[in-house]
DNA sequence: GAGTGGTCTAGACCACTCA
DNA sequence: GAGTGGTCTAGACCACTCG
């Protein structure tokens, strides 16, 4: 329950992405949603404006709301979603290999990433990637020891994500992410499957929480042949 | 002076744009800056929430809103910016050569990114972004002609949004870009100085107008070691 | 003219932070 | 307890679309 807004909002978002609303159909009236849900004019226009920030309507004044041809399937959508989010929507077989899982002080670089001073301890997470029985992506996780409960092999191989979202001692509020090229590392080669590619498409992810401290920095390294991102933007 | 929010809204952008209100300080509360701007709270809730989704601010309920660490020069920035606006404001040296400005009917492949069916003539604009003395990105417009009025090389030299806009036939609404990394083609080995690169970051930009038509499709090639694209997320 | 979305108001109650 | 942001309400007027 929650929120009215935001049931609004998860009740359109999941008939839009399961295809039961089709695009181009109209929804009903402002006024239609605030009687239906019980609720006033302004409440429902909250709603409507998440859906349509996050591509999943069209507004056009005079005439109503209507559904966006959704792109189901497009890898990474833009935002926060995690990488099992995204691989199980996307119905192929994925699998997530733990690398390495260990905690202690930072190289110079990440520490300078994450802000950090001093004798400060963090988590480091090595994690392939696996999607269609290749290895594609080498995602390289660093928290601040401090902030987060200790983390297992078993949770890393699920998501981190998931498991920091319900052990509710933290909150994950925005993030910046940087996509750059480069040439692939010996780490690289180790660890993927490349063939022949020299290049990298590298995402570096910096998360922070409720609070603005910045509590992650995710180095996410894809063979260039597999990378796709994906980007809705809204003028305003 | 337009909307109220959308005052606020620009007012504190331009603010912290300008480094006027410094990283971590505190806003007027909201109670005040609706006395300030004479206004009700909701409104200025609007202008903040905007800063809030433009990366500008942070919301800590019990505390206030604060500035964030901005990264000027970020290139490009997330969003519908054109390369005008991110090239002056990174104040670089730059230049646009317009490598040809043509209309006719669209290849089988852009029409039907373009959703053309018979025989509906396109704008074909062909660009080269010169950026500190080299030819780093290719940019290849497709316009609806019917939905835009006239171009001439001069407006293509200077910036095409920037005329639309001012023209006022054409609203621009949403759009969706899609990052992918792919060989470099003979046409980019003429027209840029790609050294030995041999992938290029190639962003699609699809363009959509108010009443949620498509009406440009573009092809954005940038060498490898010069492409940086940044994204600011949140989550709700 | 009826219906739509866009903006705005003046309140209300809540959860949270901080002294 | 005073102040903050988060949610919600029940109205209002406007600009726009369409028959």
């Amino acid at each position: 329950m929650e929120n009215i807004y935001w049931t609004i909002y998860r009740d359109y978002a999941d008939q839009i992405e399961q295809g039961r609303l089709s695009p181009d159909s109209k929804l009903p009236s402002e006024n239609q949603l605030a009687k239906r849900y019980g609720t006033s004019r302004e409440t429902v226009r909250k709603a409507l404006h998440l859906l349509s920030q996050n591509g999943y309507i069209h507004k056009i004044k005079g005439k109503g709301s209507f559904v966006l041809h959704v792109n189901k399937f497009d890898f990474p959508v833009s935002g926060l979603v995690s990488f099992k989010e995204v691989a199980t929507k996307s119905g192929k077989e994925w699998n997530t290999d733990v690398v390495s899982l260990e905690t202690g002080k930072p190289d110079p670089y990440v520490a300078s990433q994450l802000n950090i001073q001093g004798s400060e301890a963090i988590w480091k997470v090595v994690r392939v990637r696996e999607v269609g029985g290749e290895k594609i992506i080498l995602d390289k996780d660093h928290f601040h020891k401090g902030l987060i409960p200790p983390l297992t092999k078993d949770i890393c191989r699920e998501s981190i994500y998931e498991y920091l979202e319900r052990s509710s001692e933290v909150k994950i509020s925005f993030a910046k992410k940087v996509i750059t090229i480069e040439g692939a590392t010996e780490e690289d080669e180790r660890l993927l499957d490349l063939d022949r590619y020299a290049m990298m498409a590298v995402v570096r992810n910096y998360v922070y929480l409720d609070d603005s401290t910045l509590f992650q920095y995710t180095e996410s390294r894809h063979r260039p042949d597999k990378f796709r991102f994906v980007d809705f933007a809204r003028r305003y």
